[in-house]
RNA sequence: GCGGUUGUAGCUCAGCUGGUUAGAGUGCCGGCCUGUCACGCCGGAGGUCGCGGGUUCGAGCCCCGUCAACCGCGCCA
């Protein structure tokens, strides 16, 4: 027999009955009658109930036994009582009596978590002991789906005829992105490599080699302060470049591949197909973010006529300072007092002054009353009898101020309803949008209007180029500096701030999960592009070097993008923390509290490495 | 770097308006229990209330500082 086990503890059913097998794994949960004592024995696969009694030679060992030691046990499967059978396990027809243990690795002391049960602990607690809550079902689960998530999006590329192709991990730093992690040189003192931010300059030399249909599962490195959907430290990516391609054929190519995941993953979940594409600008407009859920049906729209000149004078005024708008956030079902003004405190708390609203209920005999110059309860019986029609009003202290033909005007254009509500935000775009977003995402699930059950996908296409930075007045990269500029060198020439690049981001439920570019492989217009940005040609060839000099010898035309693994299985798993799905995550400061990194180092690496550590700035 | 939330037993948490010896569940240890599957019953051990200072007759609770974790902002070609 084999030295540890027969069968896994997800492997007996009734027809074993009989048979005498091994098992090995974890105590999940012991429970001791005394003259009678069960355990159930868990593995990778499964849980199998084992029992004793003082006929076993054992008994007396297999009382000491407690949770989470890993013990092997030989014995004898016995079919259960029919009404002793446990449907909830697949094994639960049977049981195993035991007849011999022994102990493959005990506890020392006590468990910080528990396996068993569903009880939640602190990150802290899990991520130092993170083998511990790996063993946990939810997580197994987390890290099984992503191993075959990961192995289906290899089957995909595959079949359509793209290779998987290993680029460096230690490189040269590439300073225009994120920050790098620096890796020391031994040979060479004083000077570092880099671990890649993305294999970017590799995957578009292979494109210059011919390779034509590249992808990798590739780590990613960037020294940046972590979220709850950004990985400390490093990350994976679907990498993948295209040769002789344009924007749309990148789409056609990694749609079917993405959705298909979904599909097969997505347990059940609705997934989108022919996926919209939004501008940049509008996405910013209607969903304030370049990365919207979809789910939440909610659209922005810009509604400064209706403020201009108005009695609302905080807005009329507003409105007369350049490049200011007026934007109004609908939220159908909305209209209450209590609603609007947990929102007004949700705008405070994100740190604007305030978000007016009006809501539209209907009218109420107070206001008949007012109308008429009657006393109310004239009123309610006129609107009782019908004498007085009812119908709407709308509500809110912005509707009194700009009076009723300006508010019937915007719910028109909003086309709200009794019941309804809409929010409104002024200023200068760029200040609001961000708040106006998040609140959009508020209302969505709060009205409940935010779909549950489907994966809303997006492409968020022309991005523009550059941006100005508000402050300095300087021009600098707003995506990425390898995108080919829509209309090319000419485009250039004209106004830098109105150039969009072909640079595209796929955006799913809210979270940006794809983002890619047709490259630029025309050495005069990189140039170009970089002097408006303010790097001079010698400068990008001394940063960009081995790709620059790569494009003066036959670059083809390509293009690719990159797609986050992390949050695929994230969004797949029904997760909202990335860590739930890496196996052995940073934590929020990027130290790994189980390896104890970041470490120091001994004198002797640092005396090889020619370093010496600087005392920390006070 | 900044803001918010949290910090009480191994673990998860409660602890009122500042007032006697800081509690519960779970885990652990001991005892009882032959059909449980969140087994049950009895008993026990286990606490620098994150840390430091202050106010007060009296602080887990109030004030100041500090540390840590998480969430967000900045950052993220």
């Amino acid at each position: 027999m084999h030295a540890y086990r027969s069968h896994t503890c997800a492997g007996l059913r009734a027809d074993n009955v009989g048979d005498s097998v091994r098992l090995s794994g974890w105590v999940h949960r012991v429970r001791d009658h005394g003259g009678i004592l069960f355990i159930d024995l868990r593995d990778h696969y499964g849980i199998t109930q084992v029992l004793c009694d003082p006929d076993s030679p054992v008994f007396a060992e297999v009382e000491k036994v407690r949770s989470e030691w890993c013990i092997r046990i030989d014995g004898t499967v016995k079919a259960r009582d029919p009404e002793l059978v446990n449907s909830k396990i697949p094994t639960g027809e049977v049981e195993v009596f035991v007849r011999d243990l022994e102990i493959l690795g005990d506890v020392k002391g006590d468990l910080p978590l528990m396996v068993f049960g569903d009880q939640e602990y602190p990150e802290e607690t899990r991520l130092k002991y993170r083998f511990l809550d790996l063993r946990r079902e939810a997580m197994q689960r987390n890290m099984t789906l992503r191993s075959d998530v990961v192995a289906s999006i290899r089957k995909r590329m595959w079949d359509r005829e793209f290779r998987e192709y290993q680029t460096p991990i230690i490189t040269a730093s590439s300073p225009e992105g994120a920050r790098d992690f620096l890796v020391p040189s031994r040979l060479h003192p004083g000077k570092f490599y880099a671990l890649p931010q993305a294999p970017q300059q590799f995957k578009q030399l292979l494109m210059v080699s011919g390779f034509d249909k590249y992808f990798q599962i590739a780590p990613c490195f960037r020294d940046e302060d972590p979220r709850a959907d950004r990985s400390p430290t490093d990350f994976y990516q679907l990498d993948l470049e295209m040769s002789f391609v344009e924007q749309q054929d990148v789409f056609d190519t990694i749609e079917p591949v993405l959705a298909g995941v979904f599909e097969e993953f997505g347990g059940g979940k609705k997934v989108d197909r022919n996926w919209e594409q939004i501008s940049y600008r509008d996405a910013a407009l209607w969903y304030g973010s370049d990365k919207p859920d979809l789910r939440n049906p909610i659209k922005m729209q810009v509604v400064s006529e209706h403020f201009k000149g108005s009695g609302f004078a905080i807005f009329a005024k507003l409105l007369e300072q350049e490049g200011t708008e007026v934007r109004a956030i609908p939220a159908p079902t909305g209209g209450s007092r209590k609603f609007c003004d947990r929102m007004n405190a949700f705008a405070q708390k994100e740190g604007l002054p305030g978000m007016g609203y009006i809501f539209w209920r209907e009218k109420t005999a107070d206001a008949v009353a007012q109308e008429l110059g009657i006393p109310v309860k004239e009123a309610q019986a006129k609107l009782k009898s019908g004498e007085v029609e009812g119908g709407m009003e709308a509500a809110g202290p912005l509707a009194k101020n700009i009076g009723p033909e300006r508010t019937e005007a915007i719910r028109q254009q909003l086309g709200l309803e009794v019941g309804d509500a809409a929010f409104f935000l002024g200023g200068k775009p760029k200040a609001f949008e961000a708040v106006a977003g998040r609140a959009r995402v508020v209302i969505g699930d709060e009205l409940g209007l935010t779909d549950q059950d489907r994966f809303a996908f997006a492409w968020i296409v022309d991005f523009p180029i550059y941006e100005k930075d508000e402050e300095t007045g300087k021009i600098d990269f707003e995506h990425n500096p390898f995108s080919m500029p829509q209309g090319g060198m000419e485009a250039l020439n004209g106004d830098p701030l109105e150039v969009l690049g072909y640079q595209y981001d796929l955006a799913c439920n809210g979270y940006e999960l794809v983002s890619g570019a047709i490259r630029n492989h025309r050495p005069e217009i990189m140039f170009k592009a970089f002097e408006i940005a303010g790097y001079g040609e010698e400068e990008v060839r001394k940063r960009f070097g081995g790709m620059v000099n790569a494009f003066t010898y036959g670059a083809p035309p390509h293009g690719g993008c990159a797609a986050g693994i992390d949050r695929i299985v994230m969004l797949l798993a029904g997760q909202d923390n990335i860590r739930e799905v890496i196996l052995f995550p940073m934590n929020q400061r990027a130290e790994d509290l189980m390896m104890d990194a970041p470490s120091d180092p001994t004198n002797e690496q640092l005396r090889e490495l020619g370093l010496r550590v600087l005392p920390p700035e006070s």
